[in-house]
DNA sequence: TGCAATTGGTTCGACGTATAACTAAATCAT
DNA sequence: ATGATTTAGTTATACGTCGAACCAATTGCA
């Protein structure tokens, strides 16, 4: 049974690594932080805050009530704040705290530390000769979503 | 704030492509059937069956009470039948019923065509050229956990 | 202007997975 | 042999995510 396009063994390793990867970051994380408030309060930091709930959960590809969990998650924690949107009634806008920035900043070197060293065997150069691959796979993956929006995509993500 | 090696550029593609892919496939898979459902088919299709829980447990990346649930689920649809293990009187084998075998085909006949055109903008060739670098991280990163045993890693997974 | 369709945020219910803990059986060491 | 350690499978608990459903607010269209 030699069925096995590329695609398949390709996309087998991506889940793999997906998960040891998020495994690995949440062991290190501060906190007890999982991995998708660390991404979030990343997405806050790189592309800016006073984002809604609804373009952040759409920027991260999850859908809207885990991004409603995830900001409580946040809030209650005071790694967020949130307030009303003036232009929108129905919005809810998300702004990082300066604990939040400092946790976003000892998660990055936490998962410096963490990643780093494993991924000490593969050379800069190699990841970056495979990142376009990558990109275009989740590019062809996100605009195959039944054509809801494309949107903004979480940037370069770490 | 240009922190950002390639590792987590990759590992951010990484994850947002086995979101997209993994939501993809359920969405197609008959039955309601999970990925991790069909991973486990898939495993002892391609691997052989009469594989004990932890065994495949550990190749493709579960906790065991995961796969306890897993495999529970499976044997009430049928697609699995278990028994005891002659050798070893804590474990428990388990073996693909024709049901499973013919999900498992239904499985990746339904993935091909949910996936395959998403790929179609990529070559066989670019994929290939990628897998090894996804191959060496798998590889870094199963290695370093812990030390634990980097036992047998579920094949291409198609 | 007024009503339909869409969008934002939330709650509810179902589900998969992780960790911790427990029992039984096998393995190791002395 | 015998007790300590490890391993297999399971259960309990916590938690994150999804899909469906709901209401409020906005947008689109007649």
């Amino acid at each position: 049974m030699p069925s096995d396009p590329p695609i398949f063994a390709f996309l087998n390793e991506v889940s793999i690594i997906e998960h040891l990867a998020r495994n690995r970051l949440e062991r290190v994380l501060p906190d007890g932080l999982r991995a998708s408030h660390f991404v979030v309060l990343n997405h806050l930091v790189r592309l800016g805050d006073g984002r809604s709930l609804a373009r952040i959960a759409r920027a991260v590809q999850v859908e809207r009530p885990a991004m409603t969990n995830t900001i409580q998650k946040l809030e209650a924690r005071g790694l967020v704040r949130t307030g009303p949107d003036p232009r929108d009634g129905r919005g809810k806008l998300v702004y990082l705290t300066e604990a939040g920035r400092a946790a976003r900043e000892a998660g990055v070197a936490a998962a410096a530390g963490a990643i780093g060293p494993v991924a000490a065997g593969l050379t800069p150069a190699e990841l970056e000769a495979a990142l376009p691959t990558l990109r275009r796979l989740r590019a062809a993956l996100d605009a195959a979503r039944d054509a809801e929006e494309p949107g903004e995509v979480a940037g370069g993500g770490g």
